[in-house]
DNA sequence: AGCACGCCGACT
DNA sequence: GTCGGCGTGCTC
């Protein structure tokens, strides 16, 4: 007997569409797995379609790897209407929200909770109104502006045991690790068991068994980072975001898609509801609540009645520094807050000793031979370090009059730590990246102060959020001189959110808060709405953005060409820049312009901006930049499609 | 994105 | 002569 030959297009995690036809005989559902061959590599994909015998000769399935479809049809159409607005390829963006081990993962050992005992609390008034303003059945946004410390998350829960009670998943995404461990804790307390956590530090089997549980829809909650949107899970029903104006939510390589953005599309197409929760939402977001896009729920109260901390603003050029470092005045409230036996936090957003080193006898600054950017001193390993390609310098000789004697600039954690263990001993505790490369260090490090074996945490935007230590009362913020001067239109944005969300580490429950502020500009806009309390930022803001013409205006779309050879990448720039700049008139094309880093890893950078309110004409825009781009480039030339671009 | 193939310069 | 750098082209 003859049997029918079917043809499925199946979805590969590999470039161009990604989109590959195969022959096989069995019939196949849409969204199972199946092992093929590709370019003499076995690999893993998902069956899109059954298609009419094409003209071209096809490969035959090897087997199929599911009994029944893993992937959702839902899930195939979010993942192909991603790469449609990124402007990449269903390939592409499959290979890089999936890694090709767990696309190819059969099975793992299930996730083990534990039961837990169950601590309920009471909401306040304003936290069972956002509680009950959210429908649960269908597709709907809620932006839950609330206070830092106004119990955010208590919400969430509340919520999330609604969608659990229905027999529905729920994802709950952080955007940084070092929330994981206290927010473990709290879900514990009131689901009754742990929940799951998927994050880049859950690695090996307890990756895979989260990841193949929360698929088959064994698993009913995971918390989780930007990478466990991307798990398909089986019944989901709700997607809870915290800090939804992280910036590190977008991210940088491709596909540079936006978190936040991406979780409201997946959930238009499941049609369940978002959460959305910040004390300082993005202007994106209170646009989006403006324009009818998003619900609002506000909390406007600390439970229990806790006030939020005063904020004081240190002029730094009316003041002496200790030891180059820390403003007097701050310094001085530091010792009393210690002396009182009370808690401490230093914000600092440079990890490192110094920021730069320069020449003593040319004043040369001291730059990395690869990148155009100083090197970062780490005076406790003795090198000096390139954050773009990481490469280390031990012994450091200027390049231009061969002096090896260098001076410091630009004060990083590190050396705050040094100056001020040597003021209050073993009363220190540092948290950056460098220290916290793991999550044992992490829990361990959280643990330290939670226990108060440690007074003063000294830290980066590792700690600047979601963290609760109710004995911390105050907090000293150095480093903010350096957000506001970015050359970013989103720079006040950031300083402002950066300022609220530490600041709301103090005085959170009974003790009240105290917040310092150094800046050598005291009258910048920003701290005029900081110290009001005053959501009229937002107002200001928005305004500023319309009258400028940037988002949440305007869209943006930022490519990125980089090349070794300078002429070549210019002269495709060019190219690129001028085509738009005739035949697209209804959008704005500002550039090429070299990045602010020239250089990153022998490679130069340039950028073109391309600007526009209307999707539909910078679609059309980027259809001509692709075109330009791929008649001109030569050898190893890229050009990253960046939309919605976060960085400059 | 990988990966193979093929062209050309540098070195045992 | 042959090793290996990298530009080019292809993947059902």
């Amino acid at each position: 007997m003859s049997e029918i030959t079917r043809y499925y297009n199946v979805l590969l995690p590999v470039v161009n569409s990604g989109i590959f036809t195969y022959s096989t005989t069995l019939t196949l559902e849409i969204g199972l797995r199946v092992a093929v061959n590709f370019n003499n590599r076995k690999m893993v994909g998902i069956v899109l379609e059954e298609i009419e015998k094409p003209t071209y000769k096809c490969k035959e399935i090897e087997k199929a790897v599911d009994n029944e479809p893993l992937f959702s049809k839902k899930y195939l159409e979010f993942i192909l209407k991603m790469a449609e607005y990124y402007h990449s390829t269903p390939g592409l963006t499959l290979y890089g929200v999936l890694s090709e081990k767990l696309l190819a993962l059969d099975d793992a050992e299930p996730v083990a909770t534990q039961k837990t005992d169950i601590i309920d609390i009471t909401y306040t008034n304003e936290q069972m109104n956002a509680i009950n303003s959210i429908e649960l059945d269908k597709f709907n946004i809620t932006l839950i502006h609330g206070i830092t410390g106004s119990g955010k998350t208590e919400v969430y829960l509340s919520i999330a045991k609604k969608v659990l009670a229905q027999g529905k998943k729920v994802l709950y995404i952080v955007p940084e690790i070092s929330l994981t461990p206290q927010l473990v804790e709290l879900v514990s307390k009131r689901l009754g068991y742990t929940p799951a956590s998927f994050h880049s530090k859950v690695q090996g089997k307890k990756r895979e068994s989260t990841f193949i549980s929360f698929a088959r829809g064994d698993t009913q909650f995971v918390i989780g980072a930007r990478s466990a949107l991307f798990i398909p899970t089986k019944d989901l029903g709700l997607i809870i975001i915290d800090e939804e104006h992280e910036i590190s939510y977008k991210q940088d390589k491709t596909p540079t898609y936006h978190l936040r953005d991406m979780a409201v599309l997946y959930a238009s197409i499941l049609n369940i509801p978002t959460v959305l929760g910040s004390a300082t939402p993005s202007m994106e977001s209170i646009n989006n609540v403006k324009k009818g896009k998003y619900n609002l729920a506000e909390l406007k109260n600390r439970p229990n009645n806790a006030l939020l901390p005063q904020i004081h603003i240190v002029d730094l050029k009316r003041c002496e520094m200790i030891a180059g470092v820390i403003a007097e005045p701050i310094f001085d409230k530091l010792f009393e807050t210690v002396e009182k036996g009370e808690q401490a936090i230093i914000f600092l957003n440079r990890k490192g000793y110094s920021t730069s080193l320069y020449c003593k006898s040319c004043g040369e600054v001291l730059q990395c031979d690869n990148c155009s950017v100083p090197v970062v001193y780490y005076k406790s390993k003795g090198v000096c370090n390139c954050k773009y390609c990481n490469t280390d310098y031990r012994k450091t000789v200027c390049k231009s009059c061969n002096s090896e004697e260098f001076n410091e600039y630009g004060i990083g954690t590190e050396k705050v730590e040094e100056i001020l263990e040597e003021l209050f001993p073993n009363k220190i505790l540092r948290m950056d990246l460098d220290n916290i490369t793991t999550l044992k260090a992490l829990k361990s490090s959280l643990k330290k102060f939670e226990s108060k074996e440690a007074q003063i945490l000294i830290g980066t935007q590792l700690i600047s959020k979601g963290l609760h230590f109710p004995d911390v009362t105050f907090v000293a913020i150095l480093g903010i001189d350096n957000i506001i001067s970015m050359p970013d239109f989103r720079s006040n944005e950031r300083a402002f959110q950066q300022i609220v969300q530490v600041a709301g580490r103090a005085g959170r429950e009974s003790l009240s808060g105290n917040v310092y502020i150094q800046t050598v500009d005291p009258n910048a806009i920003i701290f005029k709405y900081i110290l009001d309390n005053d959501n009229t930022y937002y107002d200001y803001e928005l305004e500023r953005r319309e009258s400028v013409g940037y988002p949440p205006y305007a869209k943006l779309i930022r490519l990125s060409l980089t090349h070794s050879n300078l002429e070549k990448v210019r002269d495709v720039a060019t190219l690129v820049a001028s085509a738009l700049k005739t035949r697209c008139k209804n959008i704005t094309t500002l550039g090429p312009v070299e990045d602010a880093i020239f250089m990153i890893k022998k490679k130069y950078c340039l950028t073109i901006l391309l600007k526009s309110p209307n999707s539909i004409n910078l679609k059309n825009a980027m259809t001509i930049a692709l075109e330009i781009f791929d008649k001109n480039k030569t050898g190893a030339m890229i050009m990253k499609v960046d939309k919605d671009p976060y960085k400059f």
